[in-house]
DNA sequence: TTCGGTGCAAAATCTTTGCATCAAG
DNA sequence: CTTGATGCAAAGATTTTGCACCGAA
């Protein structure tokens, strides 16, 4: 594959960006270097990036698909007060493709999991709306 | 809420169909009884029948939504071969909310997940294609 | 020089919505 | 009657794509 500049900056926003942005926040964000790229482009490459396995694609169904520079296997959960996605520290669950696989009469190779949940802000402000 | 026939062919369509359809495939088939069904209702009560919880909603992520009568609590597994969706048999995995929530400050609900795998037909392709 | 990548804009895909009309209560 | 639901078509939101040009190798 031919090297370019706007994907290296896209695959480095990425790697250090701790959000999970959207397409659109990416492509806000690779502006501030290349003014002239154009959200094809993002999509182009982050579906490039994807494939290759050097970021992941988040979708929850809810909204525009999110973005991950963090390969290493690990989870999310999304927030139903705010939308936000935050990475999960926990131990790995891979034992519910055995699971899964018991009664299947074929092959299981993996899972999609995201969490549903309340984020320590979104639970603050339930809090301080049953006070007042 | 009102009754309306539409909306009460679309759920017993649902309640019968297996497979997983999406909002096309049951305009298609409504259409059958109400010729004159606009894609915008289905739309409109396939969204409200999964804010009532009277069937579900699956979002893979790949292509468009699916929607599922059975609202019995169960899993899925996305053939990556053909695309299809099918029910998983298989025991309860609640406990995955509880290893997320153990290192999470704030309050998980629940998760959505779906597994991906390989179906017995595709299975068989794969198999056949090996030999010739 | 070659060929894959880019920018641009148009199109494709999926879903939602405004509005006049229809039908359930 | 009243009001929510429908049909239709237009618009929205997100993503993909065709094509001429540019830049990496």
């Amino acid at each position: 594959m031919k090297y370019s500049r706007q994907r290296e900056s896209i695959r480095e926003f990425l790697a250090d960006c701790c959000e999970h942005p959207t397409a659109e926040t990416v492509y806000m964000n690779v502006k501030k270097e290349f003014p002239n790229i154009s959200l094809g482009t993002v999509y182009r490459n982050l579906s490039l990036l994807t494939e290759l396995g050097e970021i992941r694609k988040i979708s929850t169904g809810i909204g525009p698909d999110r973005f991950d520079g963090n390969t290493s296997p690990h989870y999310h959960v999304l927030c139903t007060g705010c939308g936000s996605v935050m990475d999960l520290k926990m131990e790995n669950i891979d034992h519910i493709n055995i699971i899964a696989g018991n009664e299947f009469e074929g092959r299981i190779h993996g899972h999609i999991t995201y969490f549903l949940g309340t984020c320590r802000d979104c639970m603050e402000k339930e809090k301080n709306k049953n006070i007042s």
